[in-house]
DNA sequence: CGAATCGTTGAGGTCGCTCAATCATAGTGG
DNA sequence: CCACTATGATTGAGCGACCTCAACGATTCG
Protein backbone atom coordinates (compact mmCIF):
# COMPACT_ATOMS: atom_id res chain seq x y z
CA UNK A 1 0.00 0.00 0.00
CA UNK A 2 1.11 3.36 -1.14
CA UNK A 3 1.31 6.33 1.53
CA UNK A 4 0.51 9.11 -1.37
CA UNK A 5 0.78 12.98 0.08
CA UNK A 6 -3.31 13.55 -0.06
CA UNK A 7 -4.72 16.80 0.63
CA UNK A 8 -6.78 15.31 3.56
CA UNK A 9 -3.17 14.10 5.39
CA UNK A 10 -1.19 17.19 4.07
CA UNK A 11 -4.22 19.00 6.53
CA UNK A 12 -3.68 17.06 9.25
CA UNK A 13 -0.92 16.62 9.14
CA UNK A 14 -0.49 20.38 9.99
CA UNK A 15 -1.49 19.48 13.04
CA UNK A 16 -0.74 16.30 14.67
CA UNK A 17 2.19 14.38 13.69
CA UNK A 18 1.12 10.90 12.58
CA UNK A 19 2.82 7.77 13.06
CA UNK A 20 3.45 5.12 10.56
CA UNK A 21 0.81 2.99 11.28
CA UNK A 22 -1.60 6.01 11.80
CA UNK A 23 -0.58 6.80 7.50
CA UNK A 24 -0.82 3.62 7.00
CA UNK A 25 -4.81 3.80 7.91
CA UNK A 26 -5.14 6.48 6.65
CA UNK A 27 -3.57 5.73 3.27
CA UNK A 28 -5.68 2.26 3.51
CA UNK A 29 -9.14 4.78 3.82
CA UNK A 30 -7.81 6.79 0.98
CA UNK A 31 -6.68 3.97 -1.01
CA UNK A 32 -9.54 3.61 -3.35
CA UNK A 33 -10.74 7.22 -5.37
CA UNK A 34 -13.56 7.51 -7.27
CA UNK A 35 -14.33 10.00 -9.53
CA UNK A 36 -17.94 11.81 -9.42
CA UNK A 37 -18.63 14.42 -12.28
CA UNK A 38 -19.68 17.81 -12.46
CA UNK A 39 -23.47 18.57 -11.38
CA UNK A 40 -23.92 14.64 -9.33
CA UNK A 41 -25.35 14.86 -6.30
CA UNK A 42 -23.72 12.81 -3.81
CA UNK A 43 -26.20 12.26 -1.07
CA UNK A 44 -29.60 13.71 -0.98
CA UNK A 45 -30.93 15.21 2.63
CA UNK A 46 -32.42 12.72 4.43
CA UNK A 47 -30.98 9.78 2.48
CA UNK A 48 -30.21 6.79 5.00
CA UNK A 49 -26.86 5.27 5.81
CA UNK A 50 -25.13 7.73 3.42
CA UNK A 51 -21.15 7.43 3.00
CA UNK A 52 -18.95 9.72 4.22
CA UNK A 53 -16.35 11.19 1.56
CA UNK A 54 -13.01 12.85 1.53
CA UNK A 55 -12.68 15.28 -1.26
CA UNK A 56 -9.11 14.43 -3.22
CA UNK A 57 -9.70 16.64 -5.98
CA UNK A 58 -12.03 18.93 -6.77
CA UNK A 59 -15.34 21.21 -5.83
CA UNK A 60 -18.28 20.44 -3.77
CA UNK A 61 -21.13 21.83 -2.09
CA UNK A 62 -23.76 21.02 0.77
CA UNK A 63 -26.97 22.20 0.94
CA UNK A 64 -30.80 22.31 2.19
CA UNK A 65 -33.54 23.42 -0.18
CA UNK A 66 -36.48 24.88 0.65
CA UNK A 67 -40.02 24.05 -0.02
CA UNK A 68 -40.27 27.47 -1.64
CA UNK A 69 -37.41 26.36 -4.11
CA UNK A 70 -34.97 28.18 -2.13
CA UNK A 71 -31.59 27.34 -1.24
CA UNK A 72 -29.06 27.59 1.21
CA UNK A 73 -25.77 26.63 0.86
CA UNK A 74 -23.84 25.11 3.84
CA UNK A 75 -20.19 24.79 2.82
CA UNK A 76 -18.02 24.36 -0.64
CA UNK A 77 -15.94 21.02 0.42
CA UNK A 78 -12.88 20.87 -1.17
CA UNK A 79 -9.47 19.03 -1.40
CA UNK A 80 -8.38 17.91 2.08
CA UNK A 81 -12.66 18.26 3.23
CA UNK A 82 -14.11 15.12 5.17
CA UNK A 83 -18.14 15.17 3.90
CA UNK A 84 -20.61 13.87 5.95
CA UNK A 85 -18.62 12.82 9.14
CA UNK A 86 -22.06 14.49 10.83
CA UNK A 87 -24.47 11.80 8.43
CA UNK A 88 -22.32 8.77 9.95
CA UNK A 89 -23.06 9.96 13.28
CA UNK A 90 -26.81 10.84 12.75
CA UNK A 91 -27.49 7.58 10.69
CA UNK A 92 -29.39 10.05 8.18
CA UNK A 93 -27.91 12.77 6.53
CA UNK A 94 -29.29 16.52 7.02
CA UNK A 95 -28.47 17.96 4.22
CA UNK A 96 -27.80 17.34 0.75
CA UNK A 97 -24.01 17.08 -1.23
CA UNK A 98 -23.25 17.70 -5.08
CA UNK A 99 -20.22 17.58 -6.75
CA UNK A 100 -19.79 21.10 -8.88
CA UNK A 101 -16.55 20.26 -10.78
CA UNK A 102 -15.75 17.10 -11.38
CA UNK A 103 -14.72 15.46 -8.36
CA UNK A 104 -11.94 12.48 -6.62
CA UNK A 105 -13.61 11.50 -3.65
CA UNK A 106 -12.68 8.51 -1.34
CA UNK A 107 -15.78 6.78 -0.14
CA UNK A 108 -15.85 6.07 3.95
CA UNK A 109 -17.95 4.05 5.29
CA UNK A 110 -20.17 3.75 8.59
CA UNK A 111 -18.37 0.88 9.81
CA UNK A 112 -15.00 1.62 8.71
CA UNK A 113 -15.10 5.11 10.50
CA UNK A 114 -16.50 3.46 13.78
CA UNK A 115 -13.54 0.58 13.73
CA UNK A 116 -11.18 2.88 13.08
CA UNK A 117 -12.22 4.70 15.98
CA UNK A 118 -11.26 1.74 17.88
CA UNK A 119 -7.99 0.75 16.43
CA UNK A 120 -6.22 3.91 15.62
CA UNK A 121 -7.93 6.43 18.59
CA UNK A 122 -5.15 9.05 17.42
CA UNK A 123 -6.13 8.94 13.88
CA UNK A 124 -9.97 9.11 15.02
CA UNK A 125 -8.89 11.87 17.46
CA UNK A 126 -7.74 14.19 14.17
CA UNK A 127 -10.77 12.81 11.87
CA UNK A 128 -13.16 14.47 15.10
CA UNK A 129 -10.49 17.46 15.11
CA UNK A 130 -10.91 18.28 11.43
CA UNK A 131 -15.34 17.74 11.52
CA UNK A 132 -14.69 19.98 14.41
CA UNK A 133 -12.83 22.89 12.46
CA UNK A 134 -15.90 22.40 9.80
CA UNK A 135 -18.52 23.09 12.43
CA UNK A 136 -16.27 26.25 13.21
CA UNK A 137 -16.49 27.66 9.80
CA UNK A 138 -20.21 26.90 9.74
CA UNK A 139 -20.57 28.51 12.83
CA UNK A 140 -18.81 31.91 11.25
CA UNK A 141 -20.84 31.33 8.44
CA UNK A 142 -24.29 31.90 10.23
CA UNK A 143 -22.49 35.16 12.04
CA UNK A 144 -21.70 35.85 8.64
CA UNK A 145 -25.54 35.70 7.18
CA UNK A 146 -26.83 36.95 10.19
CA UNK A 147 -24.97 40.21 11.18
CA UNK A 148 -22.28 40.87 8.85
CA UNK A 149 -22.99 43.56 5.41
CA UNK A 150 -23.45 41.67 1.95
CA UNK A 151 -20.26 43.27 1.08
CA UNK A 152 -18.36 41.94 3.92
CA UNK A 153 -19.96 38.68 4.33
CA UNK A 154 -18.64 38.29 0.85
CA UNK A 155 -15.26 39.48 1.44
CA UNK A 156 -14.94 37.12 4.39
CA UNK A 157 -16.39 33.87 2.42
CA UNK A 158 -13.15 34.84 -0.45
CA UNK A 159 -10.94 34.98 2.71
CA UNK A 160 -11.87 32.03 4.30
CA UNK A 161 -11.55 29.97 1.16
CA UNK A 162 -7.74 31.13 0.56
CA UNK A 163 -7.16 30.47 3.55
CA UNK A 164 -8.14 26.90 3.50
CA UNK A 165 -6.52 26.33 -0.21
CA UNK A 166 -3.77 27.72 0.82
CA UNK A 167 -3.87 24.90 3.66
CA UNK A 168 -3.60 22.10 1.04
CA UNK A 169 -1.26 23.87 -1.53
CA UNK A 170 -3.73 25.13 -4.04
CA UNK A 171 -3.85 29.01 -3.33
CA UNK A 172 0.16 29.99 -3.05
CA UNK A 173 0.07 32.86 -6.16
CA UNK A 174 -2.97 34.48 -4.63
CA UNK A 175 -4.46 33.25 -7.46
CA UNK A 176 -6.65 30.06 -7.90
CA UNK A 177 -9.57 28.15 -9.18
CA UNK A 178 -12.72 29.15 -7.95
CA UNK A 179 -15.50 27.68 -10.00
CA UNK A 180 -18.23 29.37 -8.19
CA UNK A 181 -21.30 30.73 -10.13
CA UNK A 182 -22.61 34.42 -8.64
CA UNK A 183 -25.91 31.81 -8.22
CA UNK A 184 -23.99 29.25 -6.27
CA UNK A 185 -22.45 32.54 -4.21
CA UNK A 186 -25.60 34.08 -3.51
CA UNK A 187 -26.87 30.71 -2.04
CA UNK A 188 -24.10 30.75 0.08
CA UNK A 189 -24.41 34.34 1.14
CA UNK A 190 -28.43 34.73 1.82
CA UNK A 191 -28.36 36.84 -1.30
CA UNK A 192 -29.65 36.98 -4.87
CA UNK A 193 -27.48 36.25 -7.71
CA UNK A 194 -28.03 40.37 -8.92
CA UNK A 195 -26.70 41.51 -5.85
CA UNK A 196 -23.93 39.66 -5.58
CA UNK A 197 -22.69 40.31 -8.79
CA UNK A 198 -22.86 44.46 -7.21
CA UNK A 199 -21.00 42.93 -4.19
CA UNK A 200 -18.41 41.66 -6.93
CA UNK A 201 -17.88 44.63 -8.88
CA UNK A 202 -16.86 46.69 -5.38
CA UNK A 203 -14.16 44.55 -4.39
CA UNK A 204 -12.86 44.25 -7.79
CA UNK A 205 -13.29 48.28 -8.14
CA UNK A 206 -11.87 48.43 -4.51
CA UNK A 207 -8.99 46.57 -5.83
CA UNK A 208 -9.40 44.04 -3.23
CA UNK A 209 -10.41 40.52 -5.63
CA UNK A 210 -11.61 39.78 -9.00
CA UNK A 211 -13.33 36.48 -9.90
CA UNK A 212 -13.81 35.82 -13.70
CA UNK A 213 -13.77 33.09 -15.66
CA UNK A 214 -13.71 30.16 -12.60
CA UNK A 215 -10.50 31.91 -11.23
CA UNK A 216 -9.78 33.96 -8.04
CA UNK A 217 -7.08 36.72 -8.27
CA UNK A 218 -6.48 37.98 -5.15
CA UNK A 219 -5.04 41.88 -5.15
CA UNK A 220 -4.79 42.55 -1.67
CA UNK A 221 -5.39 39.81 1.05
CA UNK A 222 -4.74 42.42 3.98
CA UNK A 223 -7.25 44.69 2.36
CA UNK A 224 -9.81 41.80 1.72
CA UNK A 225 -9.56 40.81 5.76
CA UNK A 226 -9.64 43.86 7.24
CA UNK A 227 -12.94 44.48 5.38
CA UNK A 228 -14.71 41.08 6.40
CA UNK A 229 -13.78 41.39 9.93
CA UNK A 230 -11.85 37.96 9.50
CA UNK A 231 -10.21 36.40 12.63
CA UNK A 232 -8.13 33.57 11.45
CA UNK A 233 -8.56 32.13 14.98
CA UNK A 234 -11.19 29.39 14.64
CA UNK A 235 -9.38 28.26 11.44
CA UNK A 236 -5.36 27.46 12.03
CA UNK A 237 -5.76 26.31 16.01
CA UNK A 238 -2.83 24.78 18.07
CA UNK A 239 -1.98 20.93 17.68
CA UNK A 240 -4.86 18.90 18.72
CA UNK A 241 -5.57 17.08 22.20
CA UNK A 242 -3.92 13.66 22.47
CA UNK A 243 -4.62 10.73 24.41
CA UNK B 1 -22.71 6.93 43.18
CA UNK B 2 -26.53 7.32 42.29
CA UNK B 3 -28.18 7.25 39.11
CA UNK B 4 -30.34 10.19 38.86
CA UNK B 5 -32.44 10.81 35.90
CA UNK B 6 -31.07 13.79 34.68
CA UNK B 7 -32.06 15.57 31.52
CA UNK B 8 -29.08 14.47 30.09
CA UNK B 9 -29.69 10.79 30.49
CA UNK B 10 -32.92 11.18 29.43
CA UNK B 11 -32.26 12.83 26.25
CA UNK B 12 -29.33 9.68 25.38
CA UNK B 13 -32.00 7.35 26.62
CA UNK B 14 -34.65 8.23 23.90
CA UNK B 15 -32.23 6.90 21.26
CA UNK B 16 -29.45 4.59 22.73
CA UNK B 17 -29.95 1.84 25.33
CA UNK B 18 -27.42 2.01 27.57
CA UNK B 19 -26.04 -0.76 30.17
CA UNK B 20 -25.27 -0.76 33.75
CA UNK B 21 -21.76 0.47 33.38
CA UNK B 22 -22.60 2.80 30.91
CA UNK B 23 -25.46 4.95 33.43
CA UNK B 24 -22.76 4.55 36.12
CA UNK B 25 -19.98 6.56 34.01
CA UNK B 26 -22.58 8.95 32.97
CA UNK B 27 -23.88 9.24 36.24
CA UNK B 28 -20.15 9.95 37.35
CA UNK B 29 -19.94 12.47 34.42
CA UNK B 30 -22.63 14.32 36.11
CA UNK B 31 -21.73 13.74 39.80
CA UNK B 32 -20.66 17.23 40.80
CA UNK B 33 -23.12 19.54 39.20
CA UNK B 34 -22.37 23.35 39.46
CA UNK B 35 -24.64 26.46 39.94
CA UNK B 36 -23.89 29.60 37.85
CA UNK B 37 -25.52 32.91 38.37
CA UNK B 38 -27.38 34.13 35.66
CA UNK B 39 -25.88 37.01 33.37
CA UNK B 40 -22.35 34.85 33.85
CA UNK B 41 -19.89 34.13 31.17
CA UNK B 42 -19.03 30.32 31.29
CA UNK B 43 -16.16 30.50 28.37
CA UNK B 44 -14.78 33.48 26.72
CA UNK B 45 -13.82 33.22 22.80
CA UNK B 46 -10.91 32.47 22.05
CA UNK B 47 -10.54 30.62 25.58
CA UNK B 48 -7.49 27.92 25.90
CA UNK B 49 -8.78 24.81 27.16
CA UNK B 50 -12.16 25.64 27.61
CA UNK B 51 -14.29 22.82 29.68
CA UNK B 52 -17.24 21.37 28.70
CA UNK B 53 -20.65 21.68 30.50
CA UNK B 54 -23.49 19.09 30.64
CA UNK B 55 -26.81 21.72 31.42
CA UNK B 56 -29.16 20.29 34.40
CA UNK B 57 -31.11 23.26 34.11
CA UNK B 58 -31.64 26.59 33.14
CA UNK B 59 -30.89 28.50 29.98
CA UNK B 60 -27.57 29.69 28.27
CA UNK B 61 -26.93 31.28 25.05
CA UNK B 62 -24.07 30.46 22.86
CA UNK B 63 -22.66 33.39 20.84
CA UNK B 64 -19.96 35.17 18.60
CA UNK B 65 -19.15 38.69 19.19
CA UNK B 66 -18.02 41.25 16.03
CA UNK B 67 -16.08 44.09 16.07
CA UNK B 68 -18.77 46.41 15.67
CA UNK B 69 -20.82 45.64 19.02
CA UNK B 70 -22.68 43.38 16.83
CA UNK B 71 -23.24 39.91 18.64
CA UNK B 72 -24.72 36.78 16.67
CA UNK B 73 -26.13 33.85 19.14
CA UNK B 74 -25.60 30.56 17.79
CA UNK B 75 -27.81 28.62 20.24
CA UNK B 76 -29.93 28.27 23.14
CA UNK B 77 -28.62 25.56 24.90
CA UNK B 78 -31.19 23.98 27.77
CA UNK B 79 -31.26 20.80 29.78
CA UNK B 80 -29.96 17.91 28.45
CA UNK B 81 -27.82 20.20 26.29
CA UNK B 82 -23.98 19.62 25.87
CA UNK B 83 -21.61 22.63 25.83
CA UNK B 84 -19.02 23.09 24.36
CA UNK B 85 -17.77 19.49 23.18
CA UNK B 86 -15.99 21.34 20.24
CA UNK B 87 -14.10 23.51 22.16
CA UNK B 88 -12.52 20.83 23.49
CA UNK B 89 -11.31 19.19 20.43
CA UNK B 90 -10.33 22.17 19.29
CA UNK B 91 -8.31 23.45 22.10
CA UNK B 92 -9.91 26.36 22.41
CA UNK B 93 -13.36 28.29 21.83
CA UNK B 94 -14.51 29.32 18.16
CA UNK B 95 -17.35 31.61 20.42
CA UNK B 96 -18.24 32.47 23.54
CA UNK B 97 -21.08 30.76 26.29
CA UNK B 98 -23.47 32.36 28.68
CA UNK B 99 -25.77 31.91 31.54
CA UNK B 100 -29.37 33.33 30.33
CA UNK B 101 -31.01 32.49 33.89
CA UNK B 102 -29.25 30.74 36.86
CA UNK B 103 -27.77 27.43 35.34
CA UNK B 104 -26.94 24.47 36.96
CA UNK B 105 -24.03 22.54 34.84
CA UNK B 106 -21.90 19.33 35.43
CA UNK B 107 -18.39 20.42 33.99
CA UNK B 108 -16.46 18.17 32.00
CA UNK B 109 -13.03 18.57 31.53
CA UNK B 110 -11.47 17.56 28.44
CA UNK B 111 -9.08 14.57 29.99
CA UNK B 112 -12.00 13.36 30.74
CA UNK B 113 -14.11 13.34 27.88
CA UNK B 114 -11.53 11.69 25.97
CA UNK B 115 -11.06 8.98 28.85
CA UNK B 116 -14.67 8.43 28.06
CA UNK B 117 -14.31 7.63 24.66
CA UNK B 118 -11.59 4.52 25.46
CA UNK B 119 -13.45 3.43 28.40
CA UNK B 120 -17.17 3.54 27.08
CA UNK B 121 -16.91 3.89 23.54
CA UNK B 122 -20.93 3.26 23.51
CA UNK B 123 -21.45 6.13 25.72
CA UNK B 124 -19.02 8.22 23.82
CA UNK B 125 -20.75 7.57 20.35
CA UNK B 126 -23.41 8.60 22.35
CA UNK B 127 -22.10 11.73 22.95
CA UNK B 128 -21.19 12.32 19.67
CA UNK B 129 -24.04 11.59 18.35
CA UNK B 130 -26.31 14.42 20.41
CA UNK B 131 -23.14 17.10 19.55
CA UNK B 132 -23.88 16.02 16.04
CA UNK B 133 -27.63 16.59 16.33
CA UNK B 134 -26.98 19.95 17.65
CA UNK B 135 -24.46 20.57 14.53
CA UNK B 136 -27.50 19.96 12.44
CA UNK B 137 -29.38 22.83 14.65
CA UNK B 138 -26.95 25.14 13.54
CA UNK B 139 -26.98 24.19 10.33
CA UNK B 140 -30.85 25.00 10.46
CA UNK B 141 -30.49 28.12 12.17
CA UNK B 142 -28.27 28.93 9.17
CA UNK B 143 -30.59 28.03 6.88
CA UNK B 144 -33.66 30.03 8.43
CA UNK B 145 -31.05 33.20 8.48
CA UNK B 146 -30.22 32.66 5.04
CA UNK B 147 -33.01 31.73 3.49
CA UNK B 148 -36.30 32.33 5.26
CA UNK B 149 -38.51 35.86 5.98
CA UNK B 150 -37.88 37.13 9.67
CA UNK B 151 -41.86 35.50 10.86
CA UNK B 152 -41.29 32.25 8.95
CA UNK B 153 -37.53 32.00 10.76
CA UNK B 154 -39.11 33.48 14.58
CA UNK B 155 -41.52 30.60 14.13
CA UNK B 156 -38.44 27.78 13.10
CA UNK B 157 -36.80 28.52 16.33
CA UNK B 158 -39.97 28.64 18.85
CA UNK B 159 -41.20 25.30 17.00
CA UNK B 160 -37.70 24.32 17.50
CA UNK B 161 -37.26 25.16 21.17
CA UNK B 162 -40.73 23.63 21.78
CA UNK B 163 -39.85 19.94 20.35
CA UNK B 164 -36.38 20.21 22.63
CA UNK B 165 -37.83 20.93 24.99
CA UNK B 166 -40.29 18.50 24.96
CA UNK B 167 -37.76 15.54 24.62
CA UNK B 168 -36.60 16.42 28.16
CA UNK B 169 -40.27 16.75 29.53
CA UNK B 170 -39.98 20.62 29.89
CA UNK B 171 -43.05 21.51 27.27
CA UNK B 172 -46.06 18.99 28.14
CA UNK B 173 -48.89 21.76 28.41
CA UNK B 174 -47.91 23.61 25.18
CA UNK B 175 -47.02 26.33 27.89
CA UNK B 176 -43.00 26.58 28.78
CA UNK B 177 -40.87 28.42 30.60
CA UNK B 178 -38.84 30.78 28.15
CA UNK B 179 -36.67 33.36 29.42
CA UNK B 180 -35.58 34.81 26.41
CA UNK B 181 -35.73 38.67 26.03
CA UNK B 182 -36.31 40.20 22.46
CA UNK B 183 -32.55 41.58 22.25
CA UNK B 184 -31.84 38.15 22.54
CA UNK B 185 -33.84 37.15 20.16
CA UNK B 186 -32.82 39.55 17.75
CA UNK B 187 -29.29 38.55 17.56
CA UNK B 188 -30.24 34.92 17.49
CA UNK B 189 -32.54 35.62 14.51
CA UNK B 190 -30.67 38.20 12.90
CA UNK B 191 -32.82 40.68 13.34
CA UNK B 192 -33.56 43.96 15.28
CA UNK B 193 -35.47 43.60 18.74
CA UNK B 194 -37.72 46.58 17.10
CA UNK B 195 -38.62 43.95 14.09
CA UNK B 196 -38.57 41.10 16.45
CA UNK B 197 -41.08 42.81 18.47
CA UNK B 198 -43.68 43.09 15.59
CA UNK B 199 -43.05 39.59 14.36
CA UNK B 200 -43.86 38.39 17.94
CA UNK B 201 -47.16 40.43 17.37
CA UNK B 202 -48.15 38.99 14.17
CA UNK B 203 -47.58 35.59 15.60
CA UNK B 204 -49.61 36.61 18.75
CA UNK B 205 -52.58 37.66 16.31
CA UNK B 206 -52.63 34.91 13.83
CA UNK B 207 -53.32 33.06 17.36
CA UNK B 208 -49.90 30.78 16.95
CA UNK B 209 -48.44 31.53 20.40
CA UNK B 210 -47.83 34.01 22.73
CA UNK B 211 -44.27 34.97 24.34
CA UNK B 212 -44.87 37.09 27.87
CA UNK B 213 -43.23 37.41 30.90
CA UNK B 214 -41.04 34.59 30.17
CA UNK B 215 -43.18 32.10 29.40
CA UNK B 216 -44.25 30.68 25.71
CA UNK B 217 -47.73 29.98 25.06
CA UNK B 218 -48.43 27.98 21.88
CA UNK B 219 -51.74 27.86 20.51
CA UNK B 220 -51.40 26.03 17.24
CA UNK B 221 -48.16 24.03 17.23
CA UNK B 222 -49.40 22.41 13.74
CA UNK B 223 -50.03 26.12 12.23
CA UNK B 224 -47.07 27.32 13.18
CA UNK B 225 -44.94 24.20 11.77
CA UNK B 226 -46.74 24.62 8.87
CA UNK B 227 -45.66 28.89 8.87
CA UNK B 228 -41.92 27.56 9.45
CA UNK B 229 -41.56 25.21 7.09
CA UNK B 230 -40.58 23.05 9.75
CA UNK B 231 -39.21 19.47 9.29
CA UNK B 232 -38.72 17.52 12.49
CA UNK B 233 -36.22 15.57 10.48
CA UNK B 234 -33.44 16.88 11.58
CA UNK B 235 -34.32 16.64 15.38
CA UNK B 236 -35.63 13.03 15.83
CA UNK B 237 -33.26 10.66 14.17
CA UNK B 238 -33.70 7.14 14.58
CA UNK B 239 -31.06 4.80 17.21
CA UNK B 240 -28.14 5.78 16.91
CA UNK B 241 -25.09 3.29 15.52
CA UNK B 242 -23.32 1.10 17.87
CA UNK B 243 -20.03 0.19 17.72
C1' DC C 1 -37.35 58.22 43.91
C1' DG C 2 -33.96 57.64 40.08
C1' DA C 3 -31.80 54.30 37.16
C1' DA C 4 -31.89 50.38 34.39
C1' DT C 5 -34.02 47.00 31.58
C1' DC C 6 -37.46 45.49 28.56
C1' DG C 7 -41.46 45.91 25.63
C1' DT C 8 -44.16 48.71 22.40
C1' DT C 9 -45.25 51.83 18.67
C1' DG C 10 -44.53 55.43 14.95
C1' DA C 11 -42.12 57.72 11.03
C1' DG C 12 -38.85 57.65 7.72
C1' DG C 13 -34.71 55.65 5.44
C1' DT C 14 -31.89 52.03 3.08
C1' DC C 15 -30.03 47.71 1.75
C1' DG C 16 -30.91 44.21 -0.91
C1' DC C 17 -34.84 42.22 -3.74
C1' DT C 18 -37.83 41.81 -8.00
C1' DC C 19 -38.52 42.24 -12.60
C1' DA C 20 -36.64 42.87 -16.93
C1' DA C 21 -33.52 43.46 -20.58
C1' DT C 22 -28.98 42.82 -22.86
C1' DC C 23 -24.71 40.45 -23.86
C1' DA C 24 -21.18 36.67 -24.06
C1' DT C 25 -20.07 31.96 -24.37
C1' DA C 26 -20.58 27.22 -25.26
C1' DG C 27 -23.04 23.36 -26.75
C1' DT C 28 -26.38 21.00 -29.98
C1' DG C 29 -28.69 19.48 -33.82
C1' DG C 30 -29.90 20.27 -38.58
C1' DC D 1 -21.65 26.34 -40.83
C1' DC D 2 -25.49 28.26 -38.72
C1' DA D 3 -29.63 28.85 -36.09
C1' DC D 4 -31.22 27.69 -31.59
C1' DT D 5 -30.91 26.97 -26.75
C1' DA D 6 -29.01 27.17 -22.19
C1' DT D 7 -26.21 29.16 -18.77
C1' DG D 8 -24.02 32.88 -16.62
C1' DA D 9 -22.69 37.83 -16.12
C1' DT D 10 -24.17 42.54 -16.17
C1' DT D 11 -26.94 46.65 -15.59
C1' DG D 12 -31.18 49.61 -14.70
C1' DA D 13 -35.57 50.97 -12.38
C1' DG D 14 -38.62 50.51 -8.81
C1' DC D 15 -40.12 48.35 -4.55
C1' DG D 16 -40.41 46.33 0.02
C1' DA D 17 -38.68 44.02 4.19
C1' DC D 18 -36.33 45.31 7.71
C1' DC D 19 -33.52 48.98 9.93
C1' DT D 20 -32.74 53.48 12.43
C1' DC D 21 -34.05 56.85 15.39
C1' DA D 22 -37.00 58.32 18.77
C1' DA D 23 -40.34 58.38 22.22
C1' DC D 24 -43.02 56.37 25.95
C1' DG D 25 -44.93 52.90 29.36
C1' DA D 26 -44.19 49.10 32.61
C1' DT D 27 -41.49 46.73 35.81
C1' DT D 28 -37.74 45.97 38.88
C1' DC D 29 -34.18 47.23 41.97
C1' DG D 30 -31.08 49.81 44.80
Amino acid sequence: MTTAETAFRRKLERFVRLNGDELASLAELEARPRVIAAQTELVHEHQQDAQAYIVQSGWACAYKMLADGGRQVISFPVAGDFMGVRSIMLRTSDHSFAAITDLVVAEVTAPRIMRLFATSPRLGCAILWAASRDEAMVVEHLVGVGRRSAVMRTAHLFVELTMRLQLVGLADEGRFRCPLSQYLLADSLGLTAVHVNRVLRQLRERNLMTLRDGYLTVHDLPGLQRLAGHDSGYLDQATILEF
